[in-house]
RNA sequence: GGCGACGUAGCCAAGUGGUAAGGCAGAGGUCUGCAAAACCUCCAUCCACCGGUUCGAAUCCGGUCGUCGCCUCCA
């Protein structure tokens, strides 16, 4: 059975057919670059991490095309208020945003473009449209022209009578209609600005993702994604702009992940939960959550739900997902016994094969990661009950290199990788070695004493037949 | 006001027609000097509410209430 995705633009899920056999094109919108990026962001690369991470464990080559908006309304008022130059802020901030994905194990997508490096492409989109009379130019500025392309609305559900009819759009001399939309604005003083047919100027924002998409990826792509509050307008402008020029159906597939959010007092000292984004200042950005907790824990907060759904971000769901991880983890401890075959070994190869088919059909399922950690908590359990039982190193091994790899799919380490470990490591070891010989001596109290002071600070001590074992938190 | 999504145990959460996965927390037990970890057992007669369709619904349809997102920049 293919891979069911659900589809925003059908609003169903639908088998994955791609258009070349074997071959997924996927386009995702990425950030606009003009400050610190947050787990919100992060959330998105993750989801998209784990869809590519599937896909090719099911066999597909997948060409994960990521783009940088930075030129925009944003990175110049936040370049000119910090007196620098908007284009070489925003490119500081791509490398963070390199950093912060590499810190969260998120695999390098195929191509990362960006707007200031498009723009020949951009101008030849535009110039396409007004050609084929779906765009017109207006003092210095250019404007897709709504009412040539008759299916728009499509994605979002929205009607051009609707969103006229509704107040929120302001009327602007040179459009000859309120929801015609920028492809093209003229340069204001100060700003950065490209010659063009039609003066100089920059790109408008939607305009980029389209000439993006289509240098990248052909007329036709596969699968787009991006965050749900880009449905409306960035996605529906998308489509409009690309078929328009192509005549073809632009992309088969639109996935959005949900919005993280976030629980906040408002002005009436009452709790409410709202999306984390920038313009709230409600963020936590991804090196202040890195500070505090292993990437895998991020990660399996967005495994742990339906990636379309929103998430309420908080320190318990936190917790939650700190203690899922160790229990993850636990099954990666060492075998205990040296049994290698009958009756235990048998069972837990049984059990590898049921978790790997549990997670495959969970995953194929429109990319059902919390059915995919059942089946991997299914997996530990077998684990940990095999060692237990005696089953020996080779047997348990051969379960945990599954274990391992199913996690790797979904991008999981399953490495503590803790900040501030390493320094203390050896002051550690030392207590514990002290508190092994005063347990030799039956010295219980002092002993128990120099646990419970380390579990105070943090530091949990197991004792197993290999001796006393140590770990954070 | 318009468009869309969602509402499952103390918490997170899967499940889209056949009688409720998984994780956390909690209770009891095994192991342990005592713990911790691990393992075993228990923990929703019920899926916001009200109607309807069906032999049968958390799952389909209609309505009510509530929450969130978009309609302006936004992952």
């Amino acid at each position: 059975m293919a891979i069911q995705l659900y589809n925003t633009l059908t609003r169903r899920k639908e088998p994955l057919e791609t258009i070349v056999p074997g071959v997924v094109g996927m386009y995702v919108c990425g950030v606009t670059v003009y400050d610190r990026a947050h787990i919100g962001h992060a959330m998105s690369a993750l989801v998209f991490d784990i869809i590519r991470r599937y896909l090719e464990f099911r066999g597909y080559a997948v060409r994960h095309i990521v783009n940088f908006t930075d030129v925009d309304d944003k990175i110049i008022n936040r370049a000119q208020q910090l007196g620098r130059d908007p284009v070489e802020l925003a490119s500081a901030y791509v490398t963070e945003f390199h950093e912060d994905l590499a810190a969260l194990h998120v695999q390098p997508a195929t191509a990362y473009p960006r707007v200031t490096e498009t723009i020949p492409q951009i101008l030849a989109f535009i110039a396409g449209l007004i050609d084929r009379g779906y765009a017109y130019a207006a003092d210095g500025d250019v404007y897709f022209r709504v009412a040539a392309d008759e299916d728009y609305g499509r994605l979002s559900g929205r009607s051009v009578a609707d969103m006229l009819a509704g107040v929120r759009i302001d009327a602007d001399e040179r459009k000859e209609s309120p929801a015609d939309f920028a492809l093209w604005k003229a340069v204001k003083p100060g700003e950065p600005a490209w010659p063009s047919p039609w003066g100089p100027g920059r790109p408008g924002w939607h305009i980029e993702c389209s000439a993006m998409s289509l240098a990248a990826l052909g007329e036709q792509i596969d699968i787009h994604g991006g965050g749900s509050d880009l449905i409306f307008p960035h996605h529906e402008n998308e489509i409009a702009q690309s078929e328009s020029l192509t005549g073809k159906r632009f992309a088969r597939y639109w996935i959005h992940n949900g919005m993280l959010q976030i629980r906040t007092r408002g002005d009436d000292d009452a709790y409410r939960i709202e999306k984390m984004s920038k313009s709230l200042g409600n963020v936590v950005t991804i090196r202040e959550f890195l500070a505090e907790h292993p990437a895998d824990v991020l990660r399996l907060v967005v495994l742990s739900s339906t990636y379309r759904s929103p998430l309420a971000y908080g320190p318990g769901i936190v917790a939650d997902q700190a203690r899922k991880l160790e229990r993850l983890r636990s099954a990666l401890a060492p075998a205990m016994g040296t049994i290698a075959d009958g009756d235990a070994p048998a069972r837990l190869a049984a059990a590898c094969h049921a978790a790997e088919a549990g997670f495959i059909a969970a995953m194929d399922d429109d990319f059902n990661t919390a059915g995919a950690l059942a089946a991997l908590f299914e997996l530990v359990r077998a684990v940990n009950t095999a060692r237990d039982a005696g089953v020996g190193a080779a047997p348990l091994a051969l379960a945990q290199q599954r274990l391992q790899h199913l996690c790797g799919v979904l991008g999981l380490t399953l490495t503590a990788d803790q900040p501030g470990a390493p320094e203390a490591a050896p002051f550690i070891e030392l207590l514990i070695t002290l508190r092994s010989e005063l347990r030799a001596a039956r010295q219980y109290a002092l002993a128990d004493s120099v646990r419970d002071r380390l579990a105070a600070l943090g530091v949990l001590l197991e004792d197993t037949p290999q001796g006393t074992r140590w770990r954070q938190r």
